[in-house]
DNA sequence: TAACCTGAGTTAGAGCTTCTAACAGTCGTG
DNA sequence: CACGACTGTTAGAAGCTCTAACTCAGGTTA
């Protein structure tokens, strides 16, 4: 059992140092160069022999991009953590931070899950999950902010499309639109920021950043008609 | 004079055919299966002639690129032009409703404008200034509805760092806030909807972009802090 | 009209890539 | 010890971009 388990142990060790190359690979030259020749190269061996961990390039990427969605997940989670205790808004606000921190810290990753799909990738649903569990700890935060209903019609397709898939999940149509907005709004600036758009426009990005999530949590106040 | 013009005419042609086949190719497959052999067997000829046409594959791309620039601020300016006499707040969203549509007819395109960029492109100043003819249309009736300063840091980095590359445009720093924050949102809405992040979701993603517009409309109505 | 030059196409080939197939050695187990 | 599974090798097919050398047709000029 224990022999087993070692040579198991060496494979994943082996998967793992190959995944790694293949991310230096990407973050110096973007997606389109990953090579597994090149990656074989960096571990000391051919190419050819990385078949025996993956079964091509495609399976490569899609697992990197599977770790990435994990690894989003658990930054947005131990930020969660972290202001446990604090009121919604501040709560928020870490959140957008730990996400827009993790995807500057790693612009290729980033754009490796939330950039122009990779050729023929469909998301396994594992990483629907992850992606879920990111969202959830956005959404638990604006639910307290208990925001009134103010898109009707959308609202009532999140809450029926979500308990067509999950079931009863208890958030309400409010929260939830709160939560794809945040997202969009979130994605629509790292996005550009992490592909270079902003950069002949010489303004500092976090700045728009924390501007569109204070507007989101701004806009659950009760306003006057 | 003519004979050379004539001899122009056909290689225009012939740079035009081979960009529609690039164009159809990359609806099909994406941008990273842009193949010039496939061109050129399209075309009727072997795949090296397109190099008496193109410098390569990048230079290929990097036209694309541009084109799309151009035909984007094109569609943008004729509804501009056509929603000339309304007021401001159904011009933005007239202006915002073409920008979807050019989007969503040609997602592909879309993508290879504000997706992933490719390997090595660096923007040329003339598609530099495209971008910015279809920022300027959304500008003036963003003008027209004077929106108080709201961000002041913000605000005046976008000034002075425009007034630095154009001289004085008359953009005031609140104007052109709104104009980068509706792009962030456009974008973020658009980009995921094309990327195909929204499918499992559920939603109608137009009543999210509208909802993000009237949004933005919305914030220049005077607030009580 | 005849000679010439330019430009557009061809094929050949270098150097990449992914991926398959066949072969060699090594490691762990009965 | 001997067998079998696992991990690496090299060889090669098929594809890609791109360069080099060559052919040929079209238009220009003496």
């Amino acid at each position: 059992m224990e022999n087993a388990t070692r040579r198991d142990r060496i494979r994943a060790q082996t998967r793992d140092e190959a995944k790694a190359a293949a991310l230096r690979q990407i973050a110096a030259a973007g997606p389109q160069s990953l090579s597994l020749n090149a990656i074989g190269k960096e571990l000391g061996m051919t190419g050819p022999a990385l078949y025996r961990y993956f079964a091509g390039r495609d399976e490569l990427l899609t697992e990197l991009i599977s770790d990435g969605y994990h690894d989003l997940a658990d930054a947005v989670s131990a930020a969660s953590a972290a202001a446990a205790g604090k009121p919604p808004a501040d709560r928020i606000r870490a959140l957008a931070r730990a996400y827009r921190e993790w995807a500057l810290a790693q612009p290729h990753r980033y754009l490796l899950l939330f950039g122009t799909p990779v050729p023929g990738y469909a998301a396994p649903a594992h990483t629907i999950q992850a992606a879920t569990r990111t969202l959830a700890a956005f959404l638990a935060p604006l639910a307290e902010l208990a925001a009134a209903a103010r898109h009707p019609e959308l609202e009532r397709q999140l809450v029926t499309s979500l308990a067509d898939r999950d079931g009863d999940t208890g958030w309400d149509g409010a929260t939830l639109r709160l939560g794809v907005t945040g997202w969009t709004r979130m994605h629509g600036v790292l996005s550009l920021e992490v592909e270079g758009h902003f950069q002949t426009m010489g303004f500092d990005p976090a700045l728009l950043y924390e501007a569109e999530i204070n507007d989101l949590i701004d806009s659950t106040r009760p306003r006057p008609s």
